[in-house]
Order: C-alpha cells, then structure tokens, then sequence
RNA sequence: CGGGGCGUGGCGCAGCCUGGUAGCGCAUCUGGUUUGGGACCAGAGGGUCGCGUGUUCGAAUCACGCCGCCCCGACCA
C-alpha cells in the first residue's frame, strides 16, 4: 500500500506534477484511459462528481434565461466550410465520417468502397455552424431575439496531445450558443456567462479564478472577442477553465441569421457561444489534490459522508452495523449546499483499514469509522479530508452522535471554505506584480522556457501592462 | 508535428550492457493468527517480456521497422 502518492508536499515544490496528476485520477477512482487513443472512460466516481457539476451549473444557465436542446453529433462538411476562421482553426483536429457501411473484403472488415457519403460528415468540435444553420431558421423577427440556447453534449477534437480531463480526443461540455438584435446586448451576453462561470467555479468548485479577456492569437476561430476564466493549478501554471465568445457578426454572415427590425428593415444578428467541460474535473484535482489524493469540495463531492463500520467477525458487528445504518439514515435527512447530504454507508467486504484509505484517495470529505466502543459510547469518530495529518499521523476526532449529525452541514461548509481559502491565497501570492516590460517579464521567467527536464521551476503568473489588441509580443506571460 | 524518455503479471519496478526461454514489492485467492485500525504467517493463482522481421543452436536481452505511452515545445475547452 503506497503510503503517499508523492514526496513532497510543497505547493509548487511536486518533482514531477503531470505524474503526480495521473496518479491521483487513477487512485481516485475518477477515470482511466480507454482502448481509444486519446479518449477516457470516465469511472462512478468521476462521472458522479460531473453530474453534481451539471446540475447546479444546468440550473444557474436556466436562471439567466436560456433553454436546453439537441443538436446532432455530425454535422454537414459544408457547414463548417462557411466560416473561414473557422475552418482554418478546427481543420487540423476533426474526425471525419465517410462511408456507412462495413463489408467483409478479402477477409478482413472494412468500410465498403460502394457506401461512400455523397458528403463527409465531420463529428462536431463545436456546434456554432449547425446551431447557426437552425438559428436562421428560427429568427425572423426582432421579437424572436435574444435566442438564448444550451446544451449538453459531447465533442471531439482529434488532439495531438492528449491527458485525462484536461484534454481528450472525446470531452463531455456544455455549450450555449444565443443570438441578439446587437452588439451591445450580445457582449452583455458574453460577459455575463463569464460571471456565471467564475461564480460557479469559486462557491461550488471551490477553485478562484482570474476573468479576462484572451490576446487576439489565443481567440476562438471565428470570435471579435474571447473571454475566459483562469485557474491557477498547484504547480503555477495556468488553466483554462471557461470560455465566452462574442462572435460579432461572422456567424450570421455566413449562415444568413437575420431579423426584421421594427422599421422593417433585415440585419444579421449578433452571436455567442460559451462553454465549460470536463477539463473542469481536472482542475479540481490539481487545486486541491494532494499528497494523500484528491480532496473534493463538498458540493461536488458524490458522497459527502462515507460511513466505515469497524467489522470484526464477532457477534458485536451486527450492532455496529445497526448504529451505522441508522447514522447513513439521519445524515441523509440533513440538509447541505440546498440538498440532502449524501451519506453512504460502506459495507464492502474488505479490510476496514483499506476501505478507510479507498475514501481518503477519492476525496470523501467526511469519513466515518464506527466500532463497538462508538456504538457503546454512542460516539462517532471521523476525520475531515481537508485537514488530515497532524505531521504523519492522521487526526482523528470524536464527538457524540447527535452533535454530530446536528454539525455535519456546518462542517461540509467550512470544508468547502476551507479549500477555497486555500486555493485563494495561493492564487494572490503567486503573482508578481511588479513587472513593467518585457524585459522584466523575461528575466522572470528567465530559463524556464529553455527547461527541458522534468523539474520546472514553480514561477507563478505575473501581472504585467498587456500589448493589446495583439498581446503577442507578451504571450509568454503565464496568463 | 519537432525534441527527449519509456513499453517486462492488475499497479510500481529489477533483469537487457556481458543472449541460455523471468524475478521482486504491492494487489488478488486459500488457510490460520490478529483486530480502534494503511496487520502477520504459510501457501496459491496470474506474464504471447508492446508488435513484426531479422541475426543466432538459442532473443526480454542484439539489429531494423512499426505501434503505443509519458515529458517538453507548438495548438486547443
């Protein structure tokens, strides 16, 4: 049994980071790579902690007005060929479908040359150009705008480099794509999904982030303006956590979305799309992560109260048993972040000690051990993921069952603010404020770019005067 | 796609230089002993040594080719 999953505990000290990550997403159980190149297979556990994502992220889109559908996964060649920036930025990455039929020729299972598409159709990377398609349709007139959209869905972008959560061939996202009468409300669009995402990633992932807006060479293909959320990840650098794009007119142009304004006259609409993905999962692990495993934030965590029962094989187990069941019971009836706690009670036939560690590794906020003195005392011990080790040993607490349950909502929130805290001050002491030009900004950051072992010196991000509208003469920059 | 590294039971590795058909730790299974804690003893199962071709009496080991994975870079949610 590994006892740590690396050496040091150091903030931005980790030897090798990316194996550290890896480490943490297989002995979380959150995913693992599939046979797929470049795909992942997405286990319980990680999946349980997207849904708790989805949810309340799915309920703050509704709040600000917009609608989910579907669109479909293919996606005509021609439509993606509209958009000329468009075309040049995804080009390099689509998945292209091309015949529908297999046949068994000379032996061997292969597309068959007679069922070859009359036009190729790509798997959708983004679905602006058939949302687009639809949209003009659907828009006639001023009264049909805003057409404020959502949906969930899978895209794939055929990555040359490819790592678990942060960037798969396959990811799950949700994109929302809306048209407006002009400029001014399709921007005020823009930034406020923007909002809705850096206030989504800070209460419920616990994870600060910087809003703002990207140079012109990091844009969306097709944008006047992209937005973004960064997050600063455990070995100072950057991740891009969220987009917002204000599309201007491009889309429309060349897909024809226009309106009737009320003087009777036709104009093309105004466009966004904003969007948020599984990469989310993988920044939650290396904000919070550490060496014991992934820490989860309460409000995403699948289950926030793992109940371990201490068996021994004696006739007392059944007691012990009956406690802990009762305990899973009256913790669900507890409320926390708006919902019921979610408590399991962890029966699996294995060594208690293992199960503990198992829960630990995953993140379980709250794990409970329960043995025959507990039931006897009518006490509960547990320990907090989020502040687990006094030095070596790992801090246990014991407290009387009904203070207990009566405290777990509370403690839930000052687990999720704790970790957020945590998060918050390393993002506000790791940037350097006092650099004033590019030569600076270099000095800074100095041999790091010509680094090309795994010990990455921990820099951080720097603030620094911006050569907009360009931003390329900066854009080594970190942020 | 450029540079570097690596592919040996589920996981982590040794063996390769100096060819003689596999070994360790953890995990798994069985039995026993333990029991406020990441247990101990004994036994067992599990490997086409990434794939292919070649050299050789003989290849995990040598040569060539291919595939895959990891890191750095470029690009991206």
């Amino acid at each position: 049994m590994q006892r740590a999953l690396s050496a040091t505990r150091m903030v931005g000290n980790r030897p090798n980071f990316p194996e550290w990550y890896q480490n943490v997403v297989r002995e979380a159980d959150l995913a693992e790579p599939s046979p797929v190149r470049g795909s992942m297979i997405i286990k319980p556990w990680g999946y349980g902690v997207w849904e708790l994502m989805q949810k309340d992220l799915d309920r703050r889109i509704k709040e600000t007005g917009h609608d989910n559908c579907y669109f479909p996964l293919f996606i005509p060649l021609s439509f993606i060929a509209k958009e000329a920036q468009h075309v040049e930025g995804f080009a390099k990455e689509m998945a292209v479908v091309t015949h529908h039929r297999l046949k068994m020729i000379d032996g061997k299972l292969q597309p068959d040359p007679e069922a070859k598409l009359e036009e190729p159709l790509i798997v959708r990377p983004t679905s602006e150009t058939i949302i687009g398609d639809a949209f003009s349709r659907w828009i006639r007139s001023h009264r049909d705008l805003p057409l404020l959209i959502n949906q969930w869905a899978n895209v794939v972008r055929w990555e040359m480099r490819t790592r678990l959560f942060l960037r798969t061939a396959e990811f799950l996202w949700q994109e929302g794509h809306t048209a407006h009468a002009d400029a001014e409300d399709a921007m005020k669009e823009t930034l406020k999904m923007l909002e809705v995402y850096r206030d989504f990633s800070e209460t419920v992932l616990a994870m600060p982030v910087i809003p703002g807006e990207k140079s012109a060479n990091e844009r969306f293909p097709g944008a006047d303006n992209t937005y973004s959320i960064e997050a600063m990840m455990q070995d100072g650098k950057a991740l891009q956590a969220g987009t917002s794009h204000y599309l201007g007119t491009h889309f429309a142009e060349a897909q024809n979305i226009r309106f009737q304004n009320d003087a009777g006259e036709l104009s093309y609409c105004h466009t966004t799309s904003w969007g948020v993905s599984t990469r989310l999962i993988g920044g939650v692990v290396m904000t919070h992560g550490d060496d014991d495993g992934l820490r989860l934030p309460p409000a995403i965590a699948p289950r926030q109260v793992v109940v371990v029962p201490m068996l021994r094989g004696k006739p007392e187990d059944a007691e012990v048993l009956a406690f802990c069941e009762t305990l899973v019971k009256r913790l669900s009836e507890q409320t926390a972040f708006g919902e019921r706690v979610r408590a399991l009670l962890d029966t699996k036939d294995i060594r208690s000690a293992e199960k503990r560690w198992n829960w630990v590794r995953r993140g379980a906020p709250l794990i409970v051990e329960i043995g025959p003195r507990d039931v006897a005392g009518a006490n509960v011990t547990y320990m907090r993921r989020e502040d687990l080790r006094d030095g070596d040993k790992v801090r246990s607490h014991s407290q009387g069952v009904d203070a207990f349950v009566a405290n777990v909502p509370a403690m839930l929130s000052e687990i999720q603010a704790t970790l957020y805290r945590e998060a918050k001050t390393r993002l506000d002491s790791n940037i350097t404020r006092d650099v004033k030009n590019l030569g600076e900004l270099s000095e800074y950051f100095g041999a790091a770019a010509a680094d090309d072992d795994d010990a990455v010196e921990f820099k951080g991000w720097v603030r620094a005067p911006w050569s907009a509208p360009t931003g390329a003469a900066l854009r080594d920059g970190g942020n």
